[in-house]
DNA sequence: TATTTACGCGACCTACGTTGTCGCACCCCT
DNA sequence: AGGGGTGCGACAACGTAGGTCGCGTAAATA
């Protein structure tokens, strides 16, 4: 293995060091990685390995318009070394049916090599010709299915080498404000995608201050010159707990206690709100009691709230008065409104 | 090619045929299905590669219990043609945080080679020792997450491959209202994964209407011995708008008017209703009025219950009054258990 | 413009790897 | 006990991978 000699693996790595098209490497550089796992060949070698033997018989592309010829993969080929079997293409169908309603299309096009590898497969297995999976797989997403932000595929490219590598990033951002464009240097701490938004926490130029920035509001993103400064002690889950997308969650979990018609207790034996909840029935009604532990967080009120009348919660006490102040406030509305709505 | 006497490309052959650990191929039917591919080799050059070239580079196993020795890749094995990139690799993690909440366990595993290959280049990248990509990246799910149901990993594995090579199955299948085990022969036509349960659309027996079946609940699943019965003028989406879900859905969209909150209208800006959303300035406020063509279904009115005092609809005038009706509704539950809420 | 440098590429040759064939051993089945 | 299916060691012939040399070319440098 240290010698290894052995051709087919060479190709192999080879293989796995040739980049997907945006990018492409040089044939020096392709020896140099090769020198560095072990394989050190001639570069005629490797020059005969990838004109005559890999481009013959894989999708390989070669800039040859400047002299150290660079080469590249075809931007949508794909091949997983164990082929996929059909339950693992099915579900990356039934992913990507989900993805797609939750990522921005770009980064969901990053997977589509995986995607498109899961649709051939099926195809090619429904020989007989009418299969038709694609009309058999459908997911059906968990709440209301927004838009999901467009956001560039090269600031995607940017922006999450720069988080992983920790280099500082130069954006032109159009600040949500002010409808103008602005320039920072932002230091990449973290990424949290919330429902189908994806924002970069990072710090600004000079300052320690974490702060938000959507990604689809990021114009241009080049890797920065300025060198890095780190930024000891900041733990992304306190930042998300600590409320900054909306969510604040207390630290303690609450035990709610409600009061559930029939047809959200069949929701909730399929899919529980939580480990420890627990459903009793109800004498001289169809409704069920819930019992469960529960985070206490926006997320939960949001749901008890869209569940409407169909919950009776009876505690904690505060959620239980927040609904009714939520429910007063409704009425008002509906009530001042009361002339407007009949031009409609 | 179709002499294809290139030893590389054989042997990428051979190991996209060779199956992960829960199948295993044995090596006649190895020699069989290479043969199909343009490889003629002799029974003897095919033992060579297997035992020795390719399990002495790759993580391969050989049952040889039984004489025709059966082979195997590595459960978790996972090798990228074009090996994958950062902005990729990131990607696969984020999907994995979010399809953790939507997909059983079970078949989110189903992907975990996918996963692990993406987490063992970040590790390996931040070879500095310290990026701690774990620590970057998260995913907040749409709307309360609620527990994806448990399901048995070789039911998933039997069901999908039934469903796509249309063949019926034998299941045993827990009843939800009658807490029984039933047997039934189940012709499987459709699979939709909604929130987090995951169905099974098919015909039972002799019967020709279409049934949903949880899959948690199957209990057993075998291919079974039965013969298709092919279902003709089944139409997936169209059962699903029909209200089969729970999500009846008007054919048409209607036009949603709505005074909205200044945090929601943020939201909305950044990840819009529909493709046609309006959103202007109202007089007097900081509110904004909302207008766009929305499906009519039951998702967008739990998403207009869950905002609660937040919108104001005007318009359509079914959906204020179901909202009106509900928050009264509302009121009078927590009138009517104002002294059990004491008891807290 | 002349010179240098860096690559790509064709050619050549040798060592070694690949592959078909044969024979033997083993196990299972009848 | 015998025969078919299979794994495996050995061997010889063929083919080819890979190091080396040298030329041509294009870009960089003086």
């Amino acid at each position: 293995m240290s010698d290894a000699r052995d051709t087919l693996f060479r190709y192999l790595t080879l293989l796995q060091l040739i980049p997907r098209y945006p990018g492409r490497m040089s044939t020096p550089v392709l020896k140099e990685k090769l020198a560095d796992r072990g394989f050190h060949i001639d570069t005629r070698s490797l020059q005969r390995d990838l004109s005559q033997k890999l481009s013959t018989q894989f999708p390989i592309g070669c800039d040859d318009s400047q002299k150290p010829y660079r080469w590249y993969f075809d931007r949508d080929f794909q091949c997983q070394l164990p082929a996929l079997d059909v339950p693992s293409a099915l579900t990356l169908v039934l992913a990507e049916e989900y993805l797609k309603g939750l990522l921005p299309p770009v980064v969901v096009g990053q997977l589509s090599p995986h995607f498109t590898d899961a649709r051939r497969l099926l195809d090619k297995m429904s020989s007989n010709g009418l299969s038709q999976w694609a009309r058999k797989v459908r997911a059906i997403p968990n709440g209301k299915a927004l838009i999901p932000a467009a956001l560039n595929e090269t600031t995607w490219q940017i922006v999450s080498q720069a988080l992983l590598e920790q280099k500082p990033v130069d954006v032109v951002y159009l600040s949500r404000t002010s409808k103008t464009e602005k320039h920072f240097t932002l230091h990449p701490q973290g990424l949290v995608s919330r429902h189908s938004v994806t924002y970069l926490l990072a710090t600004v130029d000079d300052y320690d201050d974490i702060r938000q920035f959507a990604m689809n509001r990021i114009e241009i993103a080049t890797l920065s010159e300025a060198t890095w400064r780190p930024l000891h002690g900041f733990d992304l889950d306190n930042y998300i707990a600590g409320g900054a997308f909306g969510y604040l969650q207390g630290k303690v979990p609450v035990t709610l206690v409600a009061q559930v018609a029939p047809q959200v207790a069949w929701l909730l034996s399929e899919t529980p709100l939580s480990e420890t909840q627990r459903l009793t029935s109800l004498p001289d009604s169809s409704w069920q009691q819930l019992e469960a532990e529960v985070p206490d967080d926006q997320q939960t009120l949001w749901w008890l709230m869209a569940m409407g009348a169909n919950v009776n919660v009876l505690a904690p006490t505060s959620w239980r008065e927040t609904l009714k102040a939520n429910a007063e406030q409704v009425l008002a509305h509906y009530q001042s409104t009361l002339v407007a709505q009949k031009t409609y």
